[in-house]
DNA sequence: TTTCGTGCAAACCATTTGCAGCAGC
DNA sequence: GCTGCTGCAAATGGTTTGCACGAAA
């Protein structure tokens, strides 16, 4: 279920690296917040969300806020290959993963412990410190019907 | 070590599909097989590449081909998030994988048996078809020295 | 009051495309 | 000779940036 609102530790961390809390970052992490489970948006998507709320925040200001949230750790910032990043919120330490139909552009969410240990392990033997694992699969679905309703489509 | 001539099943599947040879073509495949092992470049450092070489290719048929020769399975396309492409020989049935470091974008190769095996397991599990596994570590890696050395930087 | 953030429009960069001429087959 | 392919230049699409004004702290 959704957080319903933004912890303060988000402001105080900001605000401890001389960052601005504005109504405009409020709202673009409150529309993450709000989101269904692990769903990913493009900026453009976002932009259009944003707008459908009648909020009025430049499509400049949609790329540098999610930039900064990305960079800050609270969004995890996605990319199949399409041309265009999704971000999603990153609230759990636990990474899902992809499956992306290279026919119809939709994508499929799964967990897995093994493909994260294994990244952990990898890592580990590296000496690398881990900031994000992605694992994607590429792959046909059965597309019986081309039905719109799964996650999402570029 | 890097095979010397382009196998006659490639022509054979490209002239069954109603395509041509091109001395563009063979140029560009020619100049993957020469790389070595698991080498990836972009669309610009192959253009490059080829213009060291005086072979007059436009950058438009280097993207074409590149395309191309993905779409036969020649070619890997593999995305690092950096807002261009990179593309390597597609030898092998067994997927190579990659740690990207965020800080001086260099990649790292790894093979893992265990994270192809949990691909399959979870296509066959989703009932698709796998066209490619593609597992990702973002890390920060030990920058003692900030050499050139390693692969490719963007 | 001092920066930082925003909106706007222009710039950028990777990639794609329309078109006319050229070249495999 | 038919049709696919190429080169060129222009177009596109996602993202970034310079700048002047507005607003957090």
């Amino acid at each position: 279920m959704p957080i319903e609102s933004i912890p303060e530790t988000v402001f105080q961390n900001l605000r401890s690296k001389g960052l601005r809390i504005t109504p405009q970052r409020e709202k673009i992490l409150q529309i993450f917040m709000e989101l269904p489970e692990s769903t990913h948006l493009s900026a453009e998507d976002l932009f259009k969300m944003l707008a459908g709320k009648n909020e009025n925040i430049s499509l400049a200001t949609t790329y540098r806020t999610l930039k900064l949230l990305s960079q800050f750790g609270y969004l995890r910032e996605l990319d199949f290959a399409e041309g265009h990043k999704h971000y999603e919120l990153n609230k759990d330490k636990k990474p899902h993963h992809h499956i992306i139909c290279l026919n119809c552009n939709k994508t499929l969410e799964f967990e897995d412990d093994l493909v994260n240990e294994v990244g952990y392990r990898i890592a580990a033997e590296k000496g690398v410190e881990i900031v994000d694992i992605q694992f994607k699969i590429y792959a046909m679905c059965p597309h019986e019907k081309d039905d719109e309703s799964k996650t999402h489509r570029s």
